[in-house]
DNA sequence: TATGAATGAGGTTTCATTCAT
DNA sequence: GATGAATGAAACCTCATTCAT
């Protein structure tokens, strides 16, 4: 109240919230233009900051790339693994959820900009490539196994191969998501609550054992 | 002897097949480096032409790149709507053969490159993400679509978005490809044709009208 | 116990010593990677300092360079003249000290830095080029040159030009620092005052007068 | 004739003399500002090249600078064996004329600038310290020292450390060079050829065998 | 007095592209 | 048709220096 000359000191000392500011603008830059159109100004620009400023904390563009991979992907694993493991008694419905969980992800165009730019530059930075492999895709991929493996020992499911069915999963929405938000492709008439329902339908009869 | 006139002409004439190759070269620099990442000089030495030689048959960079796609496109796209029109009175047989072709197709490396760099590069590039939904991407997916809208015409397939279906038969087979090509993630102990066996199996099941 | 309200002063009032500190720290600095290649960081690092600090005492990098010369120049060319003016009466024994003299000064890396650092900015800092010459270099010869007068005038040295004498002093023993400091050469098998004794043997039997 | 409007193709296909061009530039820019001040770009500009071009040539600047070193190094290395070898049977006159040849040599500004940047860019760069080390200093001193010796085992030369006699040969010179050329110290009155005299006589007088 | 944070200016290097031959 | 030579434009990164606290 009262103080309005002061509103905001603009900048000065924040240095702890920085290296997130920038990873956010990173992560916007490089979504725009990918890894290598990207311009280390810009991402300063973004983030309020000069570009000398950028590198007070990061060493280098591809640091950046790598504290970005490493900010974004640990929450995404952990979110796909909590899904998984919290339905291990209902597989079918766990199934379900952890479709829908997904859509929501790849709904959101800055999370699917991380694994779009793993993808570009993985022949560059196999260090990235890999650790987004373990962290991430093999953790979500395992969850999903393990929840196949669960129902088919559980006689809930027929008998499958459980690497392909979770493929059958991620791999339909996963598609979607590129092809709606980097290609522009025609999203179709379905809600992504439909979109999620009609997929696990099918899935799910193909899945299930008769009766 | 004798014909000290005619030595070896410093270069030949092969402008016919200078652009081909040129591409050729092109595909493999850009699957290895990415667009961005992968010099000219480089498709020129690969090509065994100078760089300068490349610039007679391409107008830039990314000529070269529009040139690969609009070659590359076509077979893709046009073999995928043969196989499924192939087979519009045998559905599920046919869904069958098209998930055994996008198989093969994924499984080629070189083949997989090309939508890599497309998605990488859609941002800055807006008309070559057009190019490549407009005929590849919708091409391939209007025939799958076709093929299920026949399906559940004939009764042999419950009634079912047929999007979501053609997603469900390309998506899982991409993404392994991208996984285990790009990311060099593990491919599993299934070969492709029973991959293709495991996948059409639960899909055909989920898909196919009861009885 | 008790003195709770001065537990620690955050900092120090060392303001008088800092300057030196400083120095000192730019010397080993400067000495290890040149001028240019010296970063004033670590400068500051070295003399436990933030960067910033070190501008509360230097204007200028340079400045801190022309204070590393001032300090350093003065007790070196007092040192010699003081040697050289101690011995008038006795010009042969006299040039045996200040050969020694300068050995010593010249076995020592860190005092032979400052001259070869003055010879690489000479061009870019013409006054420091100046300063140095005029209050090291011209000192050190002329009472070297006096010296080499006083002993041909008193006949104990022949006729001779006593600038070149002079040179035939220092710089057999400067150009050995230089080659085995900062060129890595060889040191040979003489101890300094091995060398000293063989040089001004040779010395002095070239100058004294027969007899 | 008559053909007065094409003097001079101006620049195009002259990549065999480039190179020396660019090293030409080199010189004369390191030798002014130093190498870390120098830009490349001013060597570029003195050779008549853009920027780029100099990278056609050189790897990077201290790539030039490792250039500059060898072509500036042979001949400087040959000349000063040449003399000394050439008069093995008459060591002090040969020692003599080395010293014309060596004052000669440092007379030249240009000549004396290679040493100087390497004595400055030692640290960074051990491998050209090592390279100007054995294949100047170490040639031109052995060549001397071989000299000496064969003085000393004629009876020409008193028995002496050939190693300190070789430094007060060279010694006096070089620093006569870098005191005038760089510091700007006052040349003095003798000429180049009555200092090779000066300094021989009295160089020689302390050599010499007596009678 | 001391410093963490910030930046402007500039340097090296790269590369798509052009052009004379 | 083919290329060696050349360059403009830009990108990454560094560092001396400043300033609010």
């Amino acid at each position: 109240m009262g103080q309005s000359a002061r509103e905001e000191p603009k900048w000065r000392r924040r240095a702890e919230s920085r290296p997130d500011e920038i990873l956010d603008a990173a992560l916007v830059t490089f979504e725009k233009d990918g890894f290598d159109a990207a311009r280390v100004e810009d991402v300063a620009k973004k983030a309020k900051l000069s570009k000398a400023g950028v590198y007070l904390y990061f060493d280098s563009k591809d640091a950046i790339l790598r504290g970005l991979i490493e900010r974004e992907v640990a929450p995404v694993a952990r979110n796909l693994r909590a899904v998984a493991e919290a339905g291990m008694d209902d597989p079918a419905g766990a199934l379900q959820r952890v479709a829908a969980a997904f859509t929501a992800l790849v709904n959101d165009k800055r999370k699917l900009a991380v694994p779009r730019i793993v993808l570009s530059v993985a022949a560059r930075y196999p260090d990235i490539a890999q650790y987004y492999r373990e962290n991430v895709l093999e953790q979500g991929l395992s969850a999903i196994v393990a929840l196949i493996e669960a129902g088919v020992a559980k006689g809930v499911f027929r008998p499958c191969d459980p690497g392909i069915a979770a493929r059958m999963l991620f791999g339909p929405i996963f598609v979607h998501g590129l092809y709606t938000h980097f290609l522009h492709g025609d999203p179709g008439p379905l809600s992504p609550a439909e979109r999620v329902k009609a997929h696990t339908d099918i899935l799910l009869k193909g899945l299930l054992a008769s009766r």
